[in-house]
DNA sequence: CCATTTATTAGACAAAGTCCAATCTTTAGT
DNA sequence: ACTAAAGATTGGACTTTGTCTAATAAATGG
């Protein structure tokens, strides 16, 4: 009883249990996503959709990132400026950014502690807190 | 001797100190942003310079920006998924951002710690250290 | 004041993302 | 299983942010 297989059969249970009507594509860019457990650009999700043949527009793509990321499913990580990245991981966490290759690394924010915040603006919450390490390689 | 006035020949001075040749237009730019000490995207910055008539163009206006960031008379800042904000606040900080209105607001370094960040990976070197705080209105 | 370097510019271009109306799928009810 | 209604997908036009280029303008140092 494996819990953390990404069948496709699996990723039309957790499109369902999180009340996405589970179709062909939207099981095929949750496959790209979970099965590969990495940060990914719509473009790059798309490249992986549409690998072989053709079977899904730029547009679903859009769509149905954005209808996982209401449904909780994704998380947006917006750290280079001209694209978003998506991540399959919504548990807590922080990532280092590696400068040169725009890879992402996950920080569990167990770990992290944060201290000496000052209070939110009057009549504020808190929505996320998001820590990025900016990184490159060689001690310069 | 009031040393934190932002005059437009404040702002020729300042761009010398930091090596860049003080033009009409790199000027111009400087005093949008250091006058009025607020987070501006380069759309904003180009209608703040060019109010009345128009005098600086949209290319001018990136090289500039990009400009002051290599010179680290400014720094960017990357919260907004489709447009980069442009920070006079150079020394370090953080930001609480308001999803609703994109307002940016400062968040002194000296004041936060952060604890149990992983090692970086091996031979990586931190470049920069980012807090954002998704805020929103409301009490939900 | 001239020559050379340095800046600015308009406009073409590129990439990411949105929008729309037409078409195709899926679902639910019978 | 059949059909109507609801929901999803699509190509392509469009928007926005930002870059590039080749031509022009301005500043600088003799």
């Amino acid at each position: 009883m494996e819990k953390q297989s990404y069948t496709r059969d699996n990723m039309a249970d957790l499109l369902r249990e999180h009340g996405i009507n589970p179709t062909h594509q939207r099981i095929e860019i949750a496959y790209a996503l979970f099965g590969r457990q990495e940060h990914l650009s719509a473009d790059q999700i798309m490249a992986v959709v549409n690998d072989r043949h053709s079977e899904t527009s730029k547009a679903t793509v859009y769509n149905t990132l954005n209808l996982f990321k209401q449904h909780q499913l994704i998380r947006e990580v917006i750290v280079d400026p001209s694209k978003v990245f998506y991540d399959p991981n919504t548990s807590p966490h922080h990532h280092f950014f590696n400068l040169e290759t725009s890879e992402l690394i996950d920080i569990d924010a167990d770990a992290v502690q944060i201290q000496g915040l000052p209070q939110l603006p009057e009549g504020m919450v808190t929505e996320g807190v998001d820590v990025i390490i900016r990184i490159r390689p060689g001690n310069h």
